[in-house]
RNA sequence: GAGGACGUAGCUCAGUCGGUAGAGCAUCGGACUUUUAAUCCGUUGGUCGAGGGUUCAAGUCCCUCCGUCCUCACCA
């Protein structure tokens, strides 16, 4: 404990001798200060009484009066109370330190200089806060704390609250859209002995009974699948999926995945659906259909626009997919390593450098080269051509969806093709025999989509990296010794991982 | 994984050419019943991220390590 939490420390023991409890109980008939604020008349001060509480942001001690502003996540506002006011319990006022909860009782009105203000005649403590707040004027400013210790960045900022509120706002607007449209919300398994449905480098965990190596799922595809078999036509699971991969201003190890299915479907339906869930969220929100995304204009009117893979090829890139040589030619112009890859793959990796980062969107980019696409149907009339579409909003991929292969014994072959110049890791393609044996069993043919929710949610609050919308991101484990709260002597230090 | 930037009091930040470690806020003590970045007087506070090196002397220069951020690569 530092010397400032032993100062709040002592406090504490003085706020118990007055006959208080310095953590507080129950509270009740409170309003929250937001709609406090509203009571306020135009000038002086009314008989309208108000019982509020929050967290002490500031304090101007005047001698015999005092004044402090409290804050709760509806908004802030001044509390005015002197010691006739509050009589015998005045000396409880000296024992408050900034980022105390508080629990006030007064009328509502303004001061002389017009500031909304609660007269106060009761002042009740709710909790104390031992640690050091920081700089009451500038907050917190250190990337690394306000990612650490969310709750700081929370408390001075309100704007950060607003931005879960508006996260949580986004799924349930998703999950009433789905419902509606009778779709039945499922849970499948986070742990999986075959991490499949797409193409990641799991994360690893082992079962002690079982004694079995278990991964984390890096998509909840192939069991949402085995629901449609099973003849649940519609389905969605909004998923935490975990990838072991890098960590940077679009990406978080664990991340949340909403995947639907639609028997009888295509992806055609889903580009529908895609609308329906984007424009629906946009709704919740109260955003018009034109929105800025940093610098990027983007227009959500649908319907969007909906291009060929092979027609932007040849829009950037100037030339086919299906001309080889010609793919291998722009390639190797543009830097791309092609020895011994297989000519989709080169055609998948000239795309990327060339396509995908001048897409502003919202573009639904469809019918992609069959073999990237192993859970994937083919077009009847070319089966080169698998009927996937990735949507793209400013440069990020934001869904993903095709018409599902229900064809196990293709399903079966593809699971046993790589793809050469592709990585086992980098490619989808990983035998799940229980899956097979599920297609085996007759799934109707479906549309499927997946959204990535954190990107939507990103875009919708105009949040340019992953973590403003992640609420406590993965960090590297530090000792606790920021903010003046390691233990002295018995530094009680996060165990580190073996290398 | 590669490159770059940063790390100084609880917080926000200065710190010149290598020459006694600073300010504001917060804390603590005092004055004040309409302040609002309250004011006024006084006070406390440092392993300069960690370790090593150069030097008479290192917050400052060099090396290693740790952490965060940015760019690139991978990925959604």
């Amino acid at each position: 404990m530092n010397k400032f939490e032993q100062v709040r420390a002592e406090k504490l023991e003085k706020i118990a001798a007055l006959g208080i409890d310095p953590w507080g109980s129950r509270f009740d008939d409170r309003q929250p200060i937001g709609q406090v604020r509203e009571l306020a008349p135009e000038a002086g001060e009314s008989t309208t009484r108000v019982r509020t509480a929050g967290r002490v942001m500031s304090k101007r001690d005047s001698g015999k009066a005092c004044f402090f502003d409290i804050a709760d996540h509806t908004g802030r506002i001044q509390v005015l109370t002197g010691k006739k006011q509050l009589g015998d319990a005045w000396p409880i006022l000296d024992l408050t330190d900034l980022w105390d909860l508080v629990g006030v009782e007064g009328t509502i009105g303004r001061t002389r200089t017009g500031e909304v203000t609660i007269f106060a005649d009761k002042v009740i403590f709710l909790t104390k806060t031992i640690a050091h707040p920081p700089d009451k004027h500038h907050g917190a400013q250190d990337v690394e704390i306000l990612l650490r210790h969310r709750y700081i960045d929370m408390i001075q900022s309100p704007e950060v609250v607003r931005r879960f509120q508006d996260r949580s706002k986004i799924l349930s607007t998703i999950r009433q859209y789905l419902t509606g449209q009778g779709f039945t919300e499922v849970e499948t398994p986070t742990m999986q002995a075959i991490p499949g449905g797409a193409a990641a480098r799991p994360f690893i965990t082992h079962h002690n009974a079982l004694d079995i190596d278990l991964y984390l799922r890096i998509a909840p595809e192939l069991y949402l699948k085995r629901c449609l078999v099973g003849g649940m036509e519609k389905v969605f699971e909004i998923a935490r999926v975990f990838r072991n991969e890098g960590i940077d201003a679009t990406h978080n190890p664990e991340f949340t995945m909403m995947e639907l299915y639609e028997a009888y479907g295509d992806y055609n339906r889903m580009m529908e659906i895609t609308e329906g869930i984007v424009v629906g969220a946009m709704k919740s929100l109260g955003l018009p259909m034109q929105i800025k995304y940093g610098e990027t204009d983007l227009d959500f009117t649908p319907p969007w626009r909906r291009a060929t893979y092979d027609e932007l090829l040849r829009e950037h890139a100037g030339v086919g997919m299906d001309d080889t040589d010609g793919v291998f030619a722009e390639a190797k112009k543009r830097g791309i390593e092609t020895l011994g890859k297989d000519a989709d793959v080169v055609v998948s990796e000239l795309f990327e450098a060339t396509v995908e980062d001048a897409l502003v969107g919202p573009i639904f980019v469809i019918d992609y080269p069959a073999t990237l696409c192993p859970l994937t149907k083919r077009k009847t009339t070319n089966p080169r051509v698998a009927e996937r579409f990735e949507l793209f909003v400013a440069g990020m991929e934001l869904a993903n969806a095709y018409t599902e292969l229900n064809d196990p014994i293709l399903q079966e072959e593809l699971f046993t093709k790589q793809l050469s110049g592709q990585k086992e890791e980098d490619s989808m393609a990983k035998m799940d025999r229980e899956f097979i044996l599920a297609l085996k069993h007759g799934m109707p043919p479906a549309g499927g989509l997946g959204i990535g929710i954190d990107r939507l949610v990103m875009l919708l609050t105009g949040s340019t990296t992953i973590r403003d919308v992640i609420i406590f991101p993965l960090m590297r484990p530090k000792p606790v010794g920021a903010l003046g709260l390691d233990e002295e002597g018995e530094g009680e230090e996060t165990p580190t991982p073996s290398e």
